[in-house]
Formats: structure tokens, sequence, C-alpha cells
DNA sequence: GTCAGGATGATCTAGACAGCATGTC
DNA sequence: CTAGATCATCCTGAC
């Protein structure tokens, strides 16, 4: 089947599909258009990796808006949606605009309504149809890629509900799902009303193989030896990508990709292998790779950024969550330019962004699991969806997955689990709490339940339906999460003759629309009113807005202490206990004596980071003690009631909690960021993570601090927190950092040369700024121009070398902690 | 006295969505 | 409490 011959197509795609180098269709593709994809029948296309499952996508929406309908393709992680708008971006000469939605990247809502095709997250499109994005009725064709996610734990609930919406929304909608080789694909096409593309068809052929005792077995027969023993290659890993980089086309050597399970591993196996490729470097890789490394090396400070520019040099990289978002696409674009020969990665990259390699090893097949108990060996699902990254289109003849056994025992176990075995069945996870909790509230709040039968009717649309047996399970669950809601006040229970029905209050309305799991809600509205709604920190000494003593206790109503579940995470009592003491039996005594409690800016960083929204991290050893300690001390600015220390596992996470808040608050007092990493032990991707998450949520808490009515000062104690982790400084800084262009370091640095405001950039001695700012005449000129300034050039300025002392003086005035390390500081 | 190298014990463990306001493909 | 790799530390034995 040739892209000519297809019809329904913007005219000219066709022919623009063919100087592409799409001579024919690929026969899942042509099954798929033989199904109806270009008559708007729903399909479910299971087929591998890379065998052109973009295609059909795009064949589906272009068909659709040449019927005169839009199109919404939904990705799974907000690397994806960028990378996606740029393919489709190319059918703009037909007139086919494209837009993309997520979380930090949004074009405007309007300007969304008028586009052809939207790109978003699945949560960003749950979002929308919560806050009644209106070009959501009018879609006529949706695309959901890596579908298969809908059994992944924590977001796959989101993703299955969100099609039964959008279903439900639109009954004509055309539903196209793409999904990795599963072994159940017939059941989520049935859910879906689709027909059903289920191939192992690939257009470069993937052979899979264990590499044991000296000799890779491929799963068509073969053999070849690739010994170990030959330093430095003396190890499995290394030898297999000294291999590959061997067999040469082109005048350049195969690339490998390594999975490995943790982040250690990853980074200590990127400095072994960088042994490896430094040898297979020629002189002009060598200059351009030291160009890379002191890219990353200006990006970020800290040691993860420093031993990456140092593996970089050596042509090979590592690849992980804890790397910032510029750090891995820096890596990813330089592997695909073969100028990297070799990623190690954890399981960031098998789902992320398209990186072909020659040679895909997978070297670690097990990962720890706090649930499991210990090593928990990948589903077959993961494995291969690592080994579909082998074979890059155009480049290599066939692509190269490899297992890594000990043993010819080992490598016989890895065939059956993994070689010759099928994919895992994918199975719903919505018949949970967390994931109910947020979805019921949404789907009564949005109105497509009104009533408990109604709700049940309506997660009769979702898989989870199509696979049970009967669905007492999630109706009870659901039950539970109901009365959760209501107990909490996000719902309310409305007779109506003599039905019953379900409604959203206005704060449950509120939490729904702002995306915040109720959990997180009620913890934050819960810490609020314990702090008792006091005026902002000693900063300005108004307190005068809670003289009247107004407390805000939660309701005291009896029937919502009845059962454990339904009043987790309330404060109990009248908030008239002690001064700050501890509570041992959880109750009482969470609103400190007579002042009130401030909302200091840890406090608040400790009650965002409490919440399920929040990531925690992990106490290492010695944490324990440090922040039991930093507790005491530090316990009056805290909300809420702390848990009893003989409840361990919540007073662990109510410690790990303070962890990350002192993280927070450290960032928020202008600690370098290599600090931070070296104290927490995380890389400067989570720092941006946790800042992120803070920021965020504290947005979300000052929205509910209005609507609990507190007072107006607590809303701008909660505002003036979150602007300090948004620009990572001190108060004094928050009006500079406003500025474009100015971040934590120029603001610093201008306060420290007596710049404190905007108005002071305006009328300040020019000479003085530049001074500050280290002569960049470019940079100075832009700050001026963006705090308003009427001439903000720079011509024939000279920079002030005494705003320069002071300001590099100023650089370093982070609070020490260490003390006795630290003996050059002087003050 | 020193140092290589083994035995033992301690330590640690993947990922990443959302709001909102601006400026950017 | 579960597992396994890695890393720090201590210990041994050879010189």
């Amino acid at each position: 089947m040739e892209p000519t011959s297809l019809s329904g197509l913007p005219s000219g795609v066709g022919e623009a599909l063919e100087a592409e180098g799409v001579a024919e269709l690929y026969p899942p593709q042509a099954e798929a258009v033989e199904a109806g994809l270009l008559e708007g029948e729903n399909l479910v296309a299971a087929v591998p990796t890379a065998s052109g499952k973009t295609l059909i996508a795009e064949l589906a929406m272009l068909s659709a808006i040449e019927r005169g309908g839009t199109a919404l393709y939904i990705v799974p992680l907000r690397a994806l949606a960028s990378e996606k708008r740029a393919e489709f971006e190319r059918f703009e000469e037909f007139g086919v605009t494209v837009g993309v939605s997520t979380g930090n990247y949004e074009s405007d809502g309007e300007w969304l309504a008028t586009r052809d095709v939207i790109v978003a997250t699945s949560e960003k499109v749950d979002s929308l149809i919560r806050n009644g994005a209106p070009w959501i009725d009018d879609l006529s064709c949706v695309v959901s890629d890596e579908i298969h996610l809908v059994n992944d734990r924590s977001r796959g609930p989101t993703l299955e509900v969100t099609l039964a919406k959008l279903r439900r929304i639109n009954e004509g909608l055309q539903t196209v799902a793409l999904s990795a080789t599963v072994g159940n694909a017939r059941e989520i096409a049935d859910w879906l009303d689709a027909a059903l593309v289920d191939s192992d068809w690939r257009p470069i052929d993937l052979r899979v193989g264990v590499h044991a005792n000296g000799a890779i077995d491929f799963d068509d027969g073969s053999r070849t030896d690739v010994p170990v023993g030959d330093p430095p290659t003396d190890d499995q890993t290394a030898a297999l990508v000294d291999d590959a980089l061997d067999t040469v086309e082109d005048g350049r050597g195969g690339s490998s990709l390594v999975f490995v399970n943790s982040r250690r591993n990853a980074e200590s196996a990127a400095r072994n292998l960088a042994r490896v490729t430094r040898r297979h470097l020629e002189e002009a890789e060598r200059e351009e790779l030291d160009a890379l490394a002191e890219e990353i090396r200006s990006g970020s400070e800290t040691d993860t950024g420093e031993s990456l520019a140092e593996v970089i040099e050596a042509g090979a990289a590592f690849h992980h969550a804890g790397l910032t978002s510029d750090q891995r696409a820096l890596v990813e674009d330089a592997f695909r330019d073969r100028l990297i020969k070799c990623i190690c990665a954890t399981p960031t990259l098998a789902a992320g962004v398209n990186t072909p390699a020659r040679r895909v090893i997978v070297r670690d097949w097990r990962r720890y699991d706090g649930e499991f108990g210990g090593m928990k060996p990948l589903d077959a699902l993961e494995v291969h969806q690592m080994c579909g990254r082998a074979g890059r289109p155009g480049l290599d003849p066939y692509g190269e997955a490899v297992l890594l056994a000990n043993d010819a025992e080992q490598s016989e176990e890895l065939f059956d689990r993994y070689v010759w075995a099928d994919a895992e069945p994918v199975r719903s996870k919505l018949a949970a709490e967390p994931a109910l909790r947020t979805h019921v509230l949404a789907t009564i709040a949005t109105g497509f339940a009104s009533t408990r039968e109604g709700l049940f009717e309506f997660l009769a649309n979702t898989l989870y339906a199509e696979q049970a047996d009967d669905d007492r399970h999630l109706r009870s669950v659901t039950d539970g999460v109901v009365e959760y809601l209501v107990a909490n006040e996000f719902l309310e229970r409305e007779r109506d003759g003599g039905r019953e029905a379900l409604a959203a209050t206005s704060i449950g309305h509120t939490v729904s629309r702002l995306y915040l799991d109720p959990m997180s809600a009620a913890e934050l509205i819960d810490g609020l009113r314990a702090a008792g709604g006091g005026g902002s920190a000693a900063s300005d000494g108004t307190d005068t807005l809670d003289a009247d003593g107004v407390r805000y206790a939660p309701s005291e109503d009896p029937d919502e202490q009845a059962d454990g579940f339904v009043t987790y995470g309330r404060v109990d009592g009248d908030g008239k206990g002690g001064d700050g003491e501890r509570s041992d039996d959880g109750a009482a005594a969470a609103a400190a004596g007579d002042a009130g409690i401030d909302l200091t800016p840890l406090g608040l960083y400790h009650l965002v980071s409490r919440t399920p929204d929040m990531y925690e991290l992990y106490l290492k050893s010695g944490d324990e003690e440090r922040y039991t300690q930093t507790y005491y001390e530090r316990e009056a600015e805290l909300l809420g009631a702390a848990p009893s220390e003989h409840e361990e596992v919540r007073f662990e996470d109510w410690l790990a909690s303070l962890k990350t808040a002192r993280l927070l608050e450290d960032w928020a007092t202008e600690v370098d960021e290599d600090r931070i990493a070296e104290r927490y032990q995380v890389g400067p991707g989570d720092v941006r993570g946790k800042v992120d998450a803070a920021e965020w949520l504290l947005r979300a808490a000052e929205t509910l601090a209005r609507e609990i009515d507190l007072p107006e000062a607590a809303v701008t104690s909660i505002r003036d927190a979150r602007k300090r982790v948004e620009y990572g400084v001190r108060e004094e800084l928050l009006e500079l950092a406003g500025v474009r262009e100015v971040g934590r370091k120029r603001a610093r640095r201008l306060y420290e040369a007596g710049i404190a405001s905007r108005d002071d950039l305006r009328e300040a001695d020019k000479a003085t700024v530049l001074g500050a700012l280290r002569g960049r005449e470019r940079t100075a000129e832009t700050i001026l121009e963006n705090a308003g300034r009427e001439d903000p050039s720079m011509d024939d300025v000279r920079p002030d070398a005494s705003a320069a002392a002071a300001a590099t003086a100023g650089a370093g005035t982070e609070e020490d902690e260490d003390g006795q390390s630290n003996l050059g500081d002087f003050r």
C-alpha cells in the first residue's frame, strides 16, 4: 500500500510522505488503514517500538482534520510532548497547526482552541477537562500513546479515567491507542470498542541474546564470541561496548545503551566504560566532547555535573533523574549525534525520548523494590521496551539487545524469563484508594456523576470494569473513598426526594480544579487551620489580624471521628494546648499558645512536603538523629500535630518531610546548589524537582487559604514563602529576583552593591549596576530594560570597582552549619 | 614497618505528573 | 523482614 493511494488525507500529504522515504506502508500500518483508520474507526495498535506507530497516529489525525475535525495526542511524558510537536509540525505546510499543553509549557488556552492537533500529557488533559476547556467538546480524534501505561500503579488510572471521560463527552470520538506488544491487547481493544492490530513486525531486525562465558547466544540460534578478560575491557559490559564500537559502519563504531538498576551504578559504570570509549575517539570528536563537557560544567557546579563532564570528555555518559533536564537533553542529543558512544542509564531512558543505539545491554535485570521486599525481577514488558531501543533506522542493518548472565544456568533463566517470554498482560490499577480519591472527587465535581450509582455507571467505562469479574471490590473502595471525601468536606450528601445525591462542596471544586490529591488538600487545610492563620513571620510584626484570637480549629462534629480512615490527617482538639508541646497521643496541642504560630517558611515547606503529592526524600543513615534534633529545635514552626515518636513509621515520615523542608529552606536562603546536592546527597535534578513541586503545592495552599478564609496576612506569608523557593532567595531579594533575567545570584550581587529594588534599578548609577554584574554589558542592558528603565544603554559606562567588590563579597552569604569546616568564613 | 589484597560489615536502592504567568517553538 | 551490589574498614600475611 502506497501513501499516495490513501484517500481521506489532506492533499499533498501522500506525496510528502513518499518524499520522506515512505514508499510503502509497513504491514501494521496497512492493516490499520484496512481496519478503517482513515474513516474514523477506533483502533488499538500493539506493535513494537519504532515500527511506525507514529505514522499510524498521524494518518488518523490527518484524516480527522481533513474531515474538519481536531485531534488530541496524549503522551506520558512532558519531554515526549515537545518531541511529538516537532514531528507533527512537518505537516504545517498542509495547513495543519500544532499546539502543546503541559504543566510547564502551556500555549494560551484560546490559542489552543484554534489548533488542529494538540499534544498534551494525560494529567494535563484530565486537568483541562476538570477546568472545562471548551475545545475538549469539539475533538473528533484522540490518540493515546503508550497506552500500556494504564498498568502503572501511580499514573495509569489517570490515563484510564481520562480516556473514559473523553469518550463519554463525545460519543463519536475516534479513539486510537498505541501500545507496546502486550499480553492482552485484545482486552484493551474490547474496552475501547476498537479494531486491533497486533503485530511483532519490525522494520529493522532485532536480535536478542544473552552474554555468558565470553559469548552471546542469540535468539536466532547464532553465537558470537565476545571474550572477556582483556583489560581494560575486563568485564562483560566493557567487552560488549568495546565490541560494538569495533563494528564500524560508515566510519564510526556502533553505540551502546547500558541499562542498570540504580543511579550510583549508572555513574560508576559510565566511569568504567569511559576507559573503553576513550580509545575509540578521533581528534575532532575529542574537541567537540570537550566543548560539551565545558557546557555541562558551566550549567551546574555540582559533583554530579562534574562527574558527568568527566565521562563525557571520554565519550561516555550516564543518564538518570538526578540530572537536570538540560543535562539530560544534552546527553540525549550528543548520543543521537553519535558523539557520545555509550550511555549508562536507569529506566528514565527506556520510556523517554527516542534514543536508539546499535547495541542495548541490559546489565541489571533485578531492581530493589521495598514493597516486594528485595530485588525484584523486571517485568518482561520493561525489558522488551529496553531492548526495543536497539537498532537505529537507516544506520544499522539490525539492532542487538544483550542481557548479561553470570553463567549458563542464569543464561537459560534469562532466555525463559525475557527472550522467549511474552510481555505481561496490562491490568487496570484503578481500584486503589489513592487513585479513586482524586478521580471520584473530580468525576462528581465535573458533573459526570451525581449519585453513588452514577459513579459506578461512569466507572463501568473503564478498563477495570472490562477486566474485573465483578465490581464488588471497586464498589467497596469507592464507598470508602466517598466517606473520606464527605468527612473532609470535599463532598456532601444531599437528599433529593428519596434519592441521595452527591455534590462537590466549594472546597471540593477548588481541590478538583487545582489537581490536588484530596489527601494533600486535607493535609494542607488541617495544617493551615492548626496554625491559626497567624500573621507573617517576624519580618514586620503585624500580627494584628489574629489579635482577635481567631483559631482555625477543625469542626468538632463527633461523627467525623468515628472512623480512623475517615479522620486521617485531621487535627483533633480545640487548639488551646500548651505552648507547642509535642503531643504523645497524636491529638490536641496542635496550635501553640496565645501568640499563635506564625506561618514561617520552614513550617510551610514542611506542610507541603508531607502531602502525598510530594515525592519523599529518603532518610539516610544518621538522618534520623539529625532531623530528630532539628525537630526539637524548630518544633514550634511546624504546623499541626506531630505523630508520636512511638509510631515509628509515621514519625519517620514526619522527619523525612522535615528533611525535604530543610532542603527547601536552604534553597530559599541562597545556599549554593552544589552545597545542597552534597548535604542531602541528591542530584541537581532532584533539587529542581523538589523546588518545582513545592512551588506548585504552595500556590495551591494559597488558594486553599483564601477558600477557608484565613486572614490576608496568612495568605501573604504563603505567597512569600512560595516566591522564595521559586527564586531561591532570601526575603530581601524577592523584588529583584522578580525582574526577568535576574536570578538568585545576580540579585544577590546587585543587592550587595546597594541596589535593592526595581526602583533602584531604574535610578541607580549605571557604573554600579555594571560593576555588580561583573562588567557584562549585554546582561546589564537587558536587566535594566526589563526593570523598566528608559535608557538602558551601557555605552561608555565603566564598571564600578567597589560595586564589583561588594557583589563578590556578598556572593558567599550563606549560612554555614558545618561550622569548623569553614574557618575562612569571617562572618 | 608497610602494603597489597582478602574478609567482613555497613550502606543503599527508578521514575516525574499537576497550576499559573510569561515568553517561545 | 526481604536482596544484592558496592563501598568502607579492618585484618592478615608476605616482604
